[in-house]
DNA sequence: GTCTATAATTCGATAGAC
DNA sequence: GTCTATCGAATTATAGAC
């Protein structure tokens, strides 16, 4: 990797961290120059503008999303299956680009139409997806006879928040231990 | 009530709907002036400034969470009914006043300093109450032997994003219901 | 790539007349 | 309470010299 994108890269990772604590709108392209030790000026060396930043990650890290889903929904596991296998890649793209995570979990309305619409339509196809393998387990008797929707709704919220984990270097958890906990938790939950 | 309290009332509602849209700082007293039919001006009629409207709202809506959790622990429950009555008074307060639960849950980042910490060590104590019920529940065998961090992380994230179904119109659910799956889904999981 | 300087806009908040 | 007018500060982004 050439020095030029050394210096994007640290710019790409101090920008996030920045972001995460202060918000999308709430960070200054000074903030991150200050970060930077440069002047405001040379941010633009980096990336067009404010916005353009914030839709380059955010498409970014939702893409990959998007493609781990993707192969579980074609493949052969079971319906617990695949729900073990979403658990699992959640907290594996967590805990190595807890930033980007957090970005796509908070910042999302900060996008500007058409970008806005676009994007909430991509979010709402990724649950109608978690919702038809939950859908396949209720029907074949595997999972329990739950409304479809909080189910689905219960499923997301467990594994939205693993960011804040992952953002906080004093919070770190193992992630192999902390998939199976979230998956026993899901599956069976907190009663012995 | 008064014809200003009308008003006030009326603007606390505009605004907290459009904070919910927009975010706080995406928010601008011209935005709530415009929705209210007036000019910027009188905005402050009825709030010092934004950062004051944003300290009243948060911790008036924190303090009624806190209230309900503290009653929950002097009481003679046992720990899967404190679970249990916790869930219930979230899903009361947040079908009843969705767009403070929302602020609460994603706007305290806007705080400053030395608010925003005594809003952190709240937060703290608020979770630091749910950890102790679940320990409880460890301890004495009706409460599954997982961790006791990931246990409360994901009890408290099932329950956070509620706002999400009160805040939209056509999403919204029984709440009798909503209760009983949600403690449900965390007491048992999804798994049959 | 880095800097200085600045354009163009937007925002929170206030003053003062009615 | 309502308005007009405006201040002062902050922000994104660009122009142009080095």
């Amino acid at each position: 990797m050439n020095v030029v994108n050394l210096k994007r890269k640290r710019f790409l990772e101090v920008s996030l961290k920045l972001i995460h604590e202060k918000g999308f709108k709430g960070t200054t392209m000074r903030d991150i120059a200050t970060q930077l030790n440069c002047d405001v000026a040379n941010v633009y060396n980096y990336v067009d503008s404010k916005q353009a930043l914030l839709e380059e990650k955010l498409f970014e890290i939702s893409g990959a999303f998007h493609e781990s889903i993707n192969n579980i929904l074609i493949s052969s596991y079971s319906p617990v299956d695949k729900l073990k296998a979403i658990v699992s890649f959640h907290i594996q793209l967590t805990s190595r680009r807890p930033f980007e995570v957090a970005l796509l979990v908070n910042e999302w309305r900060n996008l500007k139409e058409p970008i806005l619409s676009k994007f909430l339509e991509e979010k709402g196809g990724y649950e109608d997806k978690v919702r038809s393998i939950i859908k396949e387990g209720i029907n074949s008797g595997v999972l329990r006879d739950m409304d479809l929707e909080i189910a689905t709704f219960a499923m997301l919220s467990s594994i939205r928040w693993l960011h804040d984990k992952y953002t906080d270097p004093a919070k770190t958890v193992n992630p192999i231990e902390l998939e199976k906990q979230i998956s026993d938790f899901i599956l069976e939950g907190i009663r012995a």
